[in-house]
DNA sequence: TTGAAAGCGCTAACAC
DNA sequence: GTGTTAGCGCTTTCAA
């Protein structure tokens, strides 16, 4: 007898020798009729799936990696999955990766560019076939890692016109909408809560939007109005508590994201502030808790889901998986709710003028 | 000259013969140099480290793992990541893995069994080393192909005292737990709105205990009483829409989770029924927004990132990767805020007895 | 301490 | 339509 005879008897799981033989048939003979059955008698092919299913064999896909240079297997590396619009888009991405039978890598970083260079050489060692990063900024190392690994790769949450393999939308622009609605409201003076701005250039992209949207009204944003905070309720308490002690107090305080926004508004809840007659808050994300809070909350709306289900189209059109074209360029939408309001110093003052 | 010259010259990733040729070693002293340098002098480990450096060289774990039979890879094969639980669970254990160099493939099922099978046949194949599965109910095509694979793997968000491989805490004792705390408010008319029940045999744990409760306080739970929706904040307001309908109204309304507890929550803000004064509502989870919600949500918190970290504890030590021992059982802990009160009725004929 | 050689399980030419 | 053969890139005995 040749080496190993039916090794299932050792307990092994059966490899595809194991159901060939069972089969009797030879092993490229059994490759093909599971993977490619089209070129293989109809009977054979039966027969084989037969005792693939007695055997319990379930394919070597590691084995078959190395041959086809496929693993069908993407890598998602985010900053945390522990906030919401993370989760949501890389679910989204999964799903979407799952119907095209493909298994995803997800890795965070937390904001940490050197860990985001690290996870993407250990996604690459693992032999992915193509990458998701959030944002435009990474790492030399980590542009050079794709590169020379000929990784095809999407950078997501953010959008630039141009043939950057990118899937998102205009931070810049998100800040800009929000900082103009309440500059039309007559706001003139703001407090920023800012999540944190490193290694975060989305964040970093949407102040940057507000301080534009205020420099062109000609507004001052001094740097003490502006406050970086963990992405929080806490964090959203703290910067509100400290705005709140500036002169002029803000009439209007922007938070970089909802949760920031839930945190400001529980604070000036507890300090019997009222929102939005005495301060107007905003959010960004319109995450579903925006809607429901009390007051409820004036975000940007961004499409999470979207995200990233055009990413794994795109991942997967540069894989030749899918004739599918991404949506790269994904829309924003300003969401008007009960947290804002005209600033009430503007108020008297129409009262007087009108008296 | 032999087959291939440096083949990085045709623009291909370097292999570790590139980097042995370049270092002048056999690719086997290359290979101890890199992942096992204490069996080689010194100056050669040093010399092959330059040249992989030099040609920036990544190891082709697929290659690596086809040998030594590990990929460093976890699997977790969960319901959804668009819920903060399984998002945060999910996102600790990966914390915990990556510190141990493993990483971890996500992919979700939205509670149907058979998909999970598919996916844990799916991760199989992809060589995982081990497994996470999220509750104790699966299919039996599920065990068998973890059985089958020898497959180390551990069950989540459950616990049961025995040698089963799980990591959570008795969710029907959750569920007693604040059934028991609305009772003994004296709340004797009840409202359940579950979340899924296929599928999840948490849930279903909870509703148990629920009934448990009740059932020993001689409380009827009628069928009628309990609806199920999807676990999203519409899914709270229709539970809630209908649970009110009926005759007698329930004093109480158990939520299956703090999202639908905010949906009711917010459905019965919207029908000016006050909360706690004439219902109170109860969630599960304690998620960050049950705290600050008006009013804050009475619930039943739940170790979310312990049960990440602990499974991922589990898997390792499994592996044999730590001496660690994962914390199998995990706290619970009721925790009483402003959405529950003793029933009206109750006060009432207090005041009658008394008068 | 290092080199030579075998082989992990599979696919893909290439013959027949 | 099916079998034969040659690797994919790495680790790992076994010798030297």
């Amino acid at each position: 007898m040749a080496k190993s005879p039916v090794r299932r008897s050792a307990g092994l799981p059966a490899t595809l020798l194991d159901v060939a033989r069972h089969a009797g048939v030879d092993k490229s003979t059994a490759s093909r009729a599971l993977s490619n059955p089209g070129r293989v008698a109809d009977k054979t092919a039966a027969r084989v799936r037969k005792s693939a299913g007695a055997l319990g064999y379930v394919s070597h896909g590691v084995a078959r990696a190395l041959t086809t240079r496929r693993t069908r297997t993407i890598g998602a590396v985010i900053p945390t999955l522990d906030n919401a619009i993370y989760a949501v888009s890389t679910h989204s991405m999964e799903g979407r990766l799952q119907r095209a039978g493909y298994m995803l890598f997800v890795a965070s970083h937390e904001f940490d560019l050197d860990v985001e260079a690290t996870l993407v050489e250990a996604m690459i060692s693992r032999g992915v076939d193509g990458i998701a990063l959030v944002g435009f900024e990474h790492r030399k190392k980590t542009f050079e890692l794709l590169e020379r690994a000929r990784m095809p790769y999407v950078l997501t949450w953010n959008y630039r016109p141009g043939k950057l393999p990118c899937v998102g939308f205009d931070n810049r622009e998100a800040g800009i909408l929000i900082a103009d609605y309440l500059v039309r409201l007559g706001h003139r003076n703001f407090g920023v809560i800012a999540g944190e701005i490193r290694g975060n250039d989305r964040a970093a992209a949407r102040l940057a939007g507000i301080r534009e949207a205020l420099a062109r009204a000609r507004i001052p944003l001094p740097d003490t109005s502006v406050v970086q905070r963990p992405y929080s309720i806490e964090g959203g308490r703290d910067g509100f508590s400290i705005l709140l002690g500036k002169q002029p107090k803000p009439t209007a305080i922007l938070c970089g994201n909802d949760i920031l926004a839930i945190g400001a508004l529980h604070e000036a809840r507890g300090r019997h502030i009222p929102v939005p007659d005495e301060v107007s808050i905003t959010g960004f994300d319109d995450t579903p808790f925006a809607a429901v809070f009390e007051p409820s909350i004036t975000t940007v709306h961004f499409p999470m889901a979207e995200v990233g289900v055009n990413a794994a189209i795109h991942l997967l059109n540069l894989l030749g998986v899918t004739d599918e074209v991404p949506e790269r360029q994904l829309p924003l939408r300003l969401v008007v709710r009960d947290s804002t309001l005209q600033p009430r110093r503007l108020e008297r003052t129409s009262a007087h003028s009108l008296a």
